[in-house]
DNA sequence: GATATATGTAAGCACAGACTTACGCGTTGC
DNA sequence: GCAACGCGTAAGTCTGTGCTTACATATATC
């Protein structure tokens, strides 16, 4: 799954919004939500295969760590079809510009 | 749907690409796909609804803009995030270096 | 070592949604 | 006016996935 779908639901943003405020363990996690403890373990595991959250071990703890980088990446994304957008408009305008002269 | 699940498959996401690169009709984007035309119309009608594409007739053809504003609001919301994780980070670094320090 | 705690895994269910084909509706062109 | 075109909508299917409860596993605690 990839970092897309993986932020694309409520939830599973929600949890990116509480790791991302510091690490945090799965139970403090499930805490914050209606749903059952293992249904949050789930989310927690799709947002690990997709590289947004990083586990670590501590104990019989499982602490959740923000990988950055992965938001980072989708925000490239996001801003490379704006560019592409802001380029197309320039050029549209380029050609009326054109037209109007000739 | 809001504006992360509407980008959140493949498909959509390449219609993004699409029409960021300039307007597009729904047949011009359906072309692209191994899909059916109105498997594509259908995703369009998502994407419209979440505010990431715009519609306008044009007889009879339906020509598709991006609507980049909402591709922005997905980027704050990823930055804020990032920047709340550096703010997080910072905190934690300081509290290392006061307990060295005491 | 037995019990409690923190968590993931397994199995199953129900629903959302990504597809399909068939059809309807407006527009264009002869 | 009528056929062709461009496109959306309706209705149905099927898979993925977001849940649930029950169970397994590992660590801490006494």
């Amino acid at each position: 799954m990839d970092i897309f779908e993986a932020i694309g639901t409520p939830h599973r943003r929600r949890i990116v919004e509480l790791v991302a405020a510091g690490e945090r363990t799965a139970g403090e996690i499930a805490a914050h939500f209606d749903i059952s403890r293992p249904g949050v373990s789930q989310h927690l595991s799709t947002l690990v295969a997709a590289g947004v959250l990083t586990v670590r071990k501590a104990g019989r703890e499982r602490r959740y760590t923000l990988h950055a980088e992965a938001l980072a990446e989708a925000g490239s994304w996001l801003e490379a079809q704006q560019s592409r957008w802001n380029d197309a408009l320039d050029r549209l305008e380029r050609e009326i510009a054109a037209d109007e002269e000739g």
